[in-house]
DNA sequence: TTTAGCACTCATTACCTTTGAGTGCTAAGC
DNA sequence: GCTTAGCACTCAAAGGTAATGAGTGCTAAA
């Protein structure tokens, strides 16, 4: 359809739209006019406005109103036109700051990231978690731990390590413990969750003996942490901010949006996770989800070591600030992807340091 | 001042209130005369509701407007005229079976807990839970797991089981960590926090040995570790739930309130903690935060085992149906007693089965 | 090709009126 | 002496109309 756009209907375009990502009112030729570095008489903006309706960049909320630039406007204006923003030393020294606070497990990192960005753009989050290889047991170990309690410690693949505190009824001894220790560690380690199945149980358990009725728990553990690691992990924060934003103003319009965000989110972002890996955009009607259409979604995403991959994302109304969200985001996604880089630094003997 | 309202002023009181509740507008006399179980008319309830309003007990949004319950109305209504609410069936089962999916960690519990109380409740809900006793360390376990990296396992007083991960550059033996963690658990359990200071660190490191290098990144570990169980555990749960009530269409009011309700609830609680241990109701003006006013807020304890109390509490419009929040909230904090009072059952053999 | 000028459109706002729910008071009834 | 019917009065909410003004489209001149 459209060939090419002049330099001046561009930079008509990018005028519209930065000011209506300011204002969140309409924007008439005259305002267009009276920029600094506009040598346009309103008359012409108008007109050059008429064609970027026609060419469907704009929209008229009604025919005695100002424009409001559409989707393709958006989307056209996220492209190519947007000017780079610049974080201010500020900025990047406050998200800095606010990463460098340890994170502990995993899970928790999730919650800790989306409430992070959501402070950092001002607007609802999203930040996802997820291996892509299966996870598999590195290492058993089971420790006597007093009054028939056992305490079962699995090393992960990943370098996770999880436990578990089994009461047993039955009386074990240290010696028992180590003969199962061993057998689990021969049979166990290195498979992947599908194979832990009847048979195997079967089979191990026959070989197991003081120990045996210790077998089908550790199974049901391992399987269970096997399960818990593959899928996937994810947090929403910050939903509270979009009342801030005029659009939401409408009380209705906000509680739709932010009850459709936990399972819509969720639905959407495998997707994403596919493809490119930059930052992407996703502008109103591109979504596949059903209402969100004056809703925008920018999302980054960023490594995480041992095989897992994350995604930080934002959700708000169309007109948002595409450059300034971008750029926080990325930033947030390069410091996360660093610092996940060089974890647990064989640390320096220094203690009683506190978070 | 008023020495004791009459049988009729009370029933007149309750009924304004339950149906303030019931419909959120302004009450009229009519209405009330309107009442199956109610024998006068309209203009009798009128001159009693006129009492009532010099009383106190009811407000009037202005003059020709119905009767609207006043803070002290609510509060006469809350201790002594509200109905017991039965809980049916359905909702006591739906409670439960909610419950029942277990909850693994303590700070994963108290997110979950707060959300499934504000979706029984379909209020914002807060749930906290925080120890009373300091946590020590009972035991001690050192793992090596090849490379270098040894899994530290710490067995705590409240029987929780912690671990992480030391990656060493130092090469140790298995006699060497057999060795340490002998000493650490002849010197450092059944420590309190206080106790891990420097010259502790020094004593220690003395008598390690190889395995000095290691001492430092143990201590810190387990101060981390005890304090973050000390620590207060809160978390709160569907803010969104506000927009649905009409007291908080408007948009800057909910807004008020949930950003309030992050500091706002920590500082509170306390207090409450401390107090009577049945459900509590706070109504309006007698927070003591600044503006809430015409918000309620509903808690009650409950019991963790191991040295833990929890509590669960809903926030909303003083005109909230307190006989149902109350009715539901006991049910979740018994439910959740109960749970923890037995806990982890001496597990059966029996594998394969997941959540 | 650009710009000034002007008539026109239409959402927003202000202002006024109407409506009706609800009250307070008084006088009659039980 | 309670209780109740009746009635004038109040006032928020709803509806309807007019004024306002931002912004447009078009035309004619520069």
């Amino acid at each position: 359809m459209n060939v090419e756009l002049t330099e001046r209907k561009k930079k008509v375009l990018r005028s519209v739209v930065d000011l209506y990502i300011r204002t969140a009112e309409p924007v008439g030729s005259k305002l267009i006019a009276e920029l600094p570095d506009m040598q346009y008489s309103s008359a012409t903006i108008r007109s050059e406005m008429a064609d970027l309706l026609a060419m469907g960049y704009l929209e008229q909320p009604h025919t005695s109103a100002g424009r409001v630039p559409s989707a393709a406007g958006y989307r056209l204006y996220v492209d190519e036109l947007m000017a780079e923003y610049r974080l201010s030393l500020d900025e990047t020294k406050s998200i800095s700051s606010a990463i460098e606070e340890k994170m502990q497990k995993v899970d928790k990192m999730v919650e800790k990231v989306a409430k992070l960005v959501s402070q950092a753009t001002d607007l609802p989050a999203i930040s996802v978690a997820s291996r892509y290889g299966g996870a598999t047991v590195s290492r058993f170990d089971l420790i006597l731990a007093g009054q028939g309690s056992i305490i079962l410690v699995l090393m992960l693949s990943s370098d996770e390590v999880v436990n578990k505190l089994i009461k047993l009824p039955v009386q074990l001894e240290e010696n028992d413990l180590k003969l199962l220790a061993a057998l689990l560690n021969a049979t166990m380690t290195e498979l992947p969750v599908e194979e832990f199945n009847q048979a195997l149980l079967e089979r191990v358990m026959r070989s197991a003996g003081a120990g045996a009725s210790l077998v089908p728990i550790v199974m049901e553990f391992v399987v269970d942490t096997l399960n818990r690691q593959g899928s996937t992990n994810m947090a929403v924060a910050g939903q509270m901010r979009l009342l801030g934003q005029p659009e939401y103003r409408d009380v209705d319009k906000a509680q739709r949006l932010m009850t459709s965000l936990d399972e819509e989110a969720l639905s959407n972002l495998p997707a994403v996770m596919q493809n490119t890996n930059g930052t992407q955009i996703l502008v109103g009607p591109e979504h596949v989800a059903r209402e969100l259409k004056d809703t925008s979604v920018v999302m980054t995403r960023f490594d995480i070591g041992d095989g897992m991959q994350g995604m930080i994302g934002v959700v708000g109304p169309t007109r948002m600030d595409y450059a300034k969200v971008t750029a926080r985001l990325s930033y947030f996604a390069e410091s996360l992807s660093k610092m996940f880089a060089k974890p647990e630094q064989p640390q320096l003997p220094e203690a009683g340091k506190e978070e």
